[in-house]
DNA sequence: AGGATTCACTTGACGCATCAAGTAAAGGAG
DNA sequence: CTCCTTTACTTGATGCGTCAAGTGAATCCT
């Protein structure tokens, strides 16, 4: 890497420093109520509440994992977990014998139903509540840039 | 919980989706980056970079877990990994012996040195330059907004 | 001064994520 | 029809983070 790479201004340090920590703690703190409230992490609340809204409550493993934003690895082996609480049935899809269907469950639906409240209460109290229309406009334009910067990680609209 | 939380309307969900897709993938850019170009966490490269900026390079264990906002275990094991590489020192505190020292040894300064241009493109190319001084000042404030909104986590200025 | 409490870590066990390798079905080339 | 490649996962090993328990030093309270 060249020697000529510009450090950051004191006001970019300052940005970027409530920025990390923002980035840092706000996951915490949803997976901190979600494991508080419901015992699962905020990924498993993702794949529960992807499944929940799909038709037929069931989806593609390959389609849940972009959904949820995480490798197909990574939601094989929690779909295991959640499957063995008896949240979630995998079958093999009859269009495609490569593919697996990840189906929601009775019980599975009823955990969502449970957890959802919650969750959403603490989303609306440090995001929603904390926030004027104004800034969660901002907000939306700058998360759509940086998430532009990133790349096409896959969750590209 | 009650039954009447409300939910989010279109907008607000928009926005939390953008939100939350930018909180899951850039924390995984920055880390990606990192591990790719110097093979550390970015949890590592806090404390190094925190060590490096430090008087004498020396910090107490817990002001570094503050520093880099992680718990006072996850920096212990952290500093073990960074000691058996060499890039870090622990001495006892001769003012207090509850105390540890972490100090970063030349060879530990010289990864940082290295490290740091690399991370401050990356940074640079996600953020600085993906937004403009207008939106960087509004990110700013929203960090702030919703830092306090979470809690004093502890890092509360 | 002596005993209890608090503080500042450290350690070990356990859980989840990642990575590399493996499996099986679908699709394509000759 | 056979072989090869691609796709869509699954599995096992490894590593890091967290939680609970432990250690020893400092401080507080008679």
């Amino acid at each position: 890497m060249g020697e000529e790479t510009p450090w950051l201004d004191e006001e970019e340090q300052q940005t970027w420093l409530a920025m990390v920590s923002m980035f840092v703690r706000l996951p915490a703190a949803l997976d901190a109520q979600l494991q508080r409230d419901s015992g699962i992490s905020h990924f498993e609340y993702q794949v529960l509440a992807g499944l929940s809204m799909a038709p037929g409550r069931t989806m593609r493993m390959s389609e849940l994992a972009e959904f949820a934003e995480g490798s197909l690895s990574r939601l094989s082996h929690t779909t295991s977990r959640l499957a063995k609480k008896g949240w979630v049935r995998r079958a093999p899809d009859p269009q495609d014998g490569r593919s697996t269907l990840a189906c929601l469950t009775d019980a599975g639906w009823a955990k969502v139903v449970e957890t959802a409240p919650g969750h959403v209460a603490e989303v609306r109290r440090v995001f929603v509540e904390a926030l004027t229309a104004t800034q969660r406009r901002q907000l939306r334009e700058i998360a759509t840039r940086v998430n532009g910067a990133i790349g096409p990680g896959k969750a590209c609209s």
